[in-house]
DNA sequence: TTACTATATGATCATATATTCATATATTCA
DNA sequence: TGAATATATGAATATATGATCATATAGTAA
């Protein structure tokens, strides 16, 4: 057994005084693959800021260029350029070029179900 | 008129370079109001940390103890139960208490739905 | 009461993040 | 080509955040 595979089994053992070991092996058993989840939080990362949000509310259904946007948000047009460029990263919004002007738009409308599907939650709970 | 209120009203003027005056126009009266909207970010933001989503996942289907979580997730009981925290404030999780043992469960299956519908679209996006 | 266990909380620190300013790039028009 | 506009990007800074440690609270058992 190399060093590594070694390690790797010593801390699948229960070293601590925990109470259900089954219930910890079930939840690694359901649990996402460490990358995927890393890539959902990041999802949820990026819908987590009231600007960003706000973004995306406002091209649910409009495209709208970074002016519209600064406008709107009543933040610096960098600033919305910044994060326009994490919501393209996380692929939420794409752009279409028309002469200087970038129209963004929302990529999918999974993007507005997940937003509804939130707020239904929220109005529900509170 | 006020001081106050010819701030606002000027505000509300385009003194920019902006393009589409009606669709920012729009925006506006679509938008949520700030206080829901912050509400719907702080929502997404405590499912945008991978360790609260690992602890989410882990609490879809069954009740977990903060020693579980502890030892599932791999950070301290402490550090657990300081996102816990946000998750209690966000409502996503409750507990109960069995003699000195908290048991933590989902909310409210909302919390599940959102995370399949959000892991739906990042599986199709990539 | 004291000792023990499970969990919560406050303080601290290192890192991440959002905004702004200055600058760069890309497109259009003269 | 050069000027003007729309957007992007890098650096800097102030604030937010997550983990840890130390301590506090709550429940149980002796």
């Amino acid at each position: 057994m190399k060093k590594e595979e070694s390690l790797l089994a010593q801390s699948e053992q229960c070293e601590c005084r925990c109470i259900h070991q089954e219930r910890v092996q079930a939840a690694r058993e359901h649990a996402l693959p460490l990358r995927e989840n890393e890539q959902l939080a990041d999802l949820f990362k990026a819908m987590g800021d009231p600007n960003r949000l706000r973004i995306l509310r406002a091209l649910d259904g409009e495209e709208m260029c970074v002016c519209d946007l600064a406008m709107f948000v009543g933040v610096s047009e960098s600033a919305v350029s910044h994060q326009l460029r994490q919501l393209r990263q996380q692929q939420l919004v794409t752009n279409r070029r028309e002469g200087p002007i970038l129209y963004y738009r929302l990529n999918d409308n999974h993007v507005s179900a997940l937003i509804h599907l939130a707020l239904e939650y929220l109005r529900e709970e509170i």
